[in-house]
DNA sequence: CCTCCACCGGAACTTACGGAGT
DNA sequence: ACTCCGTAAGTTCCGGTGGAGG
C-alpha cells in the first residue's frame, strides 16, 4: 500500500498540478518543508561514541607515551605492558585504538609478525569470550561454547607458536573482567611469553581502586608502564567539539557560543568528552527534527533534559520492587509536604507494603536502599541532627515527581499506590 | 556540661539461587 | 541427580553520634 503511494507520488503531483493549475495549496508548504530539511548532521557515524577520530586534541602527550612504549614492535621486540587509567570519557580508548591502528599499518608495511587485538572486556562478558577473541585474531576458529578455558588458551598458544605470531592485546575495561572473574586470565597472559612469541598487554581501566584487587605479581607485570588520563577541562572539550562538529555537521549549522555551552554543560560533570559528544549529537537531532537551520541554545537545553530523562527512566525501571516502594514513599512524602526523614519514610513505606500485600524489609535494609538511591542521583540525602529529637537523614527528591510517577504508573502493582 | 533521641552504618550471619563440576 | 561454591539480598546485633534541652 505504502509502496504504491510512493511509486506514484510524482504522478499524483502532476495530477494536482493540472487540477489546480499550479495553485496547489500544499505545494508551498511541502516545498518549504523540504527546503528546510537541509540536514544538520552530514556524517552520523562521526558522532557515535565508538568512532575513533583522526586527530585527538589535547592527548598528544598520552599518544606519544603509549606509542613510545609500543614502538619496539617495529623491531619485533616485546614492548612493556602498559596500564592506562583515567575516568570515563577521558580518551583512553580513543588514544589506544588510534595508536594501535597506526602501528598495525606500519607493522604490515614492514612485514613484522605481530598482531594487534582490541577487546572490550565488558562487552565480551566472560573470560571465555575474551579468549575466543584472541583465538579469532590468531586465525583459530573455536566453538562459542563447549571447550574449557584451558583448552582455548592451549589452542591459542599452539597457533602462536606454529605461526611465530606475537600479540599486542588491549583489554579495555579490564576492571570488569577482574571484578567478575578474578585475575587468573591476566596472570596466564602475562607469563605466557617466550623469546619469539610474546604477548604484550595494554590494560585500560576507569576504576583506580581496581589495582588493589590484583595479585601483586600481576599488578607489577601489568603496570610496567602507566599512563594517566586526566579529565578534560571545559576549553579542551570545546576544542574537541569544534573539531568534531566541523567534520560531522553542515558548516554554519552551529555557532561557537553554542559549542561552548555544550562543552560547559558536559565539563561541569566530570570532563567527560563522550557525554559532550552525545549531547552535541542529541542537540543536532532535536534541531533537525524541529526543522531548524541551526543548532541553538534551546536545542541544547532540550537535548540535555532528554538525555537526563532517559537516564532516570532507565535507572528507575531497573530498580527492584522494594527500592521502587522506597522511592515512591520518598516522592509521595515530599509531595504531601511531610518531613522527609528516614523515620517517616519508613512508615509510609510499610503502609505501601501492606497495601500491596508484601512483607516490608527492615529499617536497616531500607537505610541502605536509600543510600543506593542517593548514589544513583535520583534523590539527595543530608545528615542532620535534631538534638534531643535524634539524628536522621533528610531526604530530598532531585527530579520532578511527575517524571517518577509517570514511570511508576506503568507498573501494575504500584500504580494503585499513586494518589 | 551532660543526656539521650532517633537514627547511621559496620560486621557477621542467614537465606536463596544460579552455575560448575562430577 | 548430586554436591559444592560464590554471590547477592536481607537480617540481627550493636557501637557510634551531633546537638537541643535539661
Amino acid at each position: 500500500m505504502v509502496q504504491t503511494i510512493n511509486n506514484r507520488s510524482h504522478h499524483v503531483g502532476d495530477l494536482y498540478e493540472k487540477q489546480w493549475g499550479g495553485d496547489d495549496p500544499l505545494a508551498d508548504i511541502i516545498q518549504r518543508y523540504s527546503q528546510q530539511r537541509q540536514p544538520i548532521i552530514l556524517r552520523h557515524e562521526l558522532l557515535r561514541s565508538d568512532y575513533v577520530p583522526h586527530s585527538l586534541p589535547h592527548r598528544t602527550a598520552q599518544i606519544r607515551n603509549v606509542a613510545g612504549v609500543l614502538a619496539t614492535v617495529l623491531r619485533s621486540v616485546k614492548p612493556s605492558n602498559i596500564f592506562l587509567y583515567g575516568k570515563t570519557g577521558t580518551g583512553k580508548t580513543a588514544v589506544c585504538r588510534y595508536v594501535l591502528n597506526r602501528l598495525s599499518s606500519e607493522v604490515v608495511d614492514r612485514g613484522v609478525n605481530v598482531r594487534f587485538v582490541y577487546v572490550n572486556c565488558r562487552l565480551a562478558g566472560t573470560e571465555y569470550r575474551v579468549l575466543a577473541e584472541l583465538c579469532l585474531a590468531a586465525g583459530v576458529s573455536v566453538p562459542f561454547t563447549g571447550l574449557s578455558k584451558g583448552e582455548l588458551f592451549r589452542r591459542f598458544q599452539n597457533a602462536c607458536w606454529r605461526l611465530g605470531l606475537s600479540f599486542v592485546v588491549c583489554l579495555d575495561e579490564v576492571d570488569v573482567l577482574v571484578r567478575d572473574f578474578g585475575d587468573d586470565l591476566l596472570y596466564e597472559l602475562t607469563r605466557s611469553s617466550n623469546e619469539h612469541c610474546w604477548i604484550s598487554l595494554i590494560g585500560i581501566s576507569n576504576d583506580l581502586m581496581f589495582k588493589e584487587q590484583l595479585d601483586p605479581r600481576v599488578l607489577s607485570s601489568l603496570s610496567e608502564e602507566e599512563v594517566v588520563f586526566p579529565p578534560y577541562t571545559a576549553t579542551e572539550i570545546a576544542d574537541i567539539l569544534l573539531d568534531r562538529a566541523a567534520q560531522a555537521l553542515r558548516p554554519e549549522s552551529i555557532g561557537d557560543d553554542v559549542i561552548r555551552l555544550v562543552a560547559a554543560l558536559a565539563a561541569s560533570e566530570h570532563g567527560d568528552a563522550r557525554r559532550a559528544i552525545d549531547l552535541l549529537r542529541v542537540a543536532a537531532e532535536v534541531a533537525e527534527r524541529e526543522g531548524a537551520e541551526r543548532i541553538e541554545e534551546q536545542h541544547v537545553r532540550k537535548a540535555q533534559s532528554l538525555i537526563e530523562r532517559g537516564r532516570v527512566k532507565e535507572v528507575v525501571l531497573s530498580l527492584p520492587l522494594h527500592s521502587r516502594l522506597v522511592l515512591l514513599a520518598i516522592y509521595s512524602c515530599a509531595r504531601k509536604g511531610l518531613e522527609t526523614t528516614s523515620g517517616t519514610i519508613y512508615n509510609v513505606y510499610r503502609e505501601f507494603c501492606s497495601s500491596i500485600g508484601s512483607e516490608p524489609l527492615t529499617d536497616r535494609r531500607v537505610s541502605t536502599l536509600v543510600s543506593e538511591l542517593d548514589m544513583l542521583g535520583i534523590i539527595a540525602t543530608e545528615l542532620v541532627s535534631y538534638g534531643r529529637h535524634g539524628r536522621t537523614r533528610k531526604i530530598k527528591p532531585t527530579i520532578p515527581s511527575s517524571e517518577i510517577t509517570e514511570i511508576i504508573a506503568k507498573d501494575d502493582t504500584l500504580s494503585t499506590l499513586l494518589s
